[in-house]
DNA sequence: TTAAATTAAATTGTGTACAATACATTTCAT
DNA sequence: ATGAAATGTATTGTACACAATTTAATTTAA
């Protein structure tokens, strides 16, 4: 079949979904062997970080601060429970409901994560400025697109 | 084990790089119900706008452009080969070399493809000034992150 | 007050991601 | 011309990500 000029919107340099996407796993990439010294994947990582700031919380809560569902957790959780650095217990007020917890292993790693995010920011070069800017338009995007998703399940 | 407050930097509500990760899986999502219609997947989608743009390429080209590996993409292909939108054979000049090329069927998708970013502007509520400038941004953010990538690996 | 609806996790199945490795082909330095 | 290095894909193994379904527990409403 013949060729004809793509429509401006349907290249790839104009897809802002896709720069995004790109620039997450860059990111990871990035965190890659900060994480490995510590023995943590990047979604682990991010599940350890809600830990060492709420202590406890269930499944649910895990995966709404993180957007994430229970597919995604439950395994991943059980590594972390393998890897001795947190506890799962049931509730019991509520047996439907999965607590997590950190174990003294779990809560020793944060002093190992600390240094983490000054790497980061390091090799990325922001100031603090830049750093808040963006961080600041990025959440009001992720609560635009959040918003969309929610309405469209509706 | 006791519970001291958290450094900022490890606070998830501080973090660039979740808030972007989070961001590109709702967007993902945003996509769903109007890739489902073309029975595509968002990284399949990706594909098949760099085939429309370029008719033809390598593993190789597509990985660069999209900063995917052959691990990825290999399975990838094999899936949009099996779904008769492309064409995947050797090189003759040089066997290392995998040429990808479009079907008709997969010309003919472009024409289906063609609405929806119109679709994800509409659900975001971005206008054209908001979208050129966050463009603008995540792409020079992914850049920096992955020429500290690049430089990393030298 | 108990049957229906709702809720919370877990499970299953498909499709990425990517590191590490393997393999075949090509290029290059001698 | 030839053995070593480099290149381009494919394969393997681990870990997400999420839709769809299942199971069990709780809430509610008739």
């Amino acid at each position: 079949m013949q060729k004809t000029t793509t429509s401006p919107e349907l290249m790839l340099e104009n897809q802002l979904c896709f720069t995004i996407y790109a620039c997450s796993r860059e990111f990871t990439k990035l965190y890659q062997p900060h994480l490995d010294k510590i023995g943590l994947t990047y979604s682990q990582y991010l599940v350890m970080i809600v830990l060492w700031e709420k202590q406890q919380c269930t499944v649910k809560e895990l995966g709404e601060a993180l957007f994430l569902d229970s597919g995604t957790l439950t395994p991943l959780l059980k590594r972390l429970q393998a890897a001795g650095l947190i506890l799962r217990e049931r509730s019991l007020q509520d047996e439907r409901k999965v607590l997590i917890s950190l174990t003294d292993k779990g809560w020793a790693l944060q002093s190992e994560a600390v240094c983490i995010p000054g790497k980061m920011a390091e090799g990325t070069m922001l100031s603090a400025d830049e750093f808040v800017n963006l961080l600041g338009q990025f959440k009001s995007l992720l609560a635009r697109v959040h918003e969309a998703n929610t309405a469209a399940t509706k």
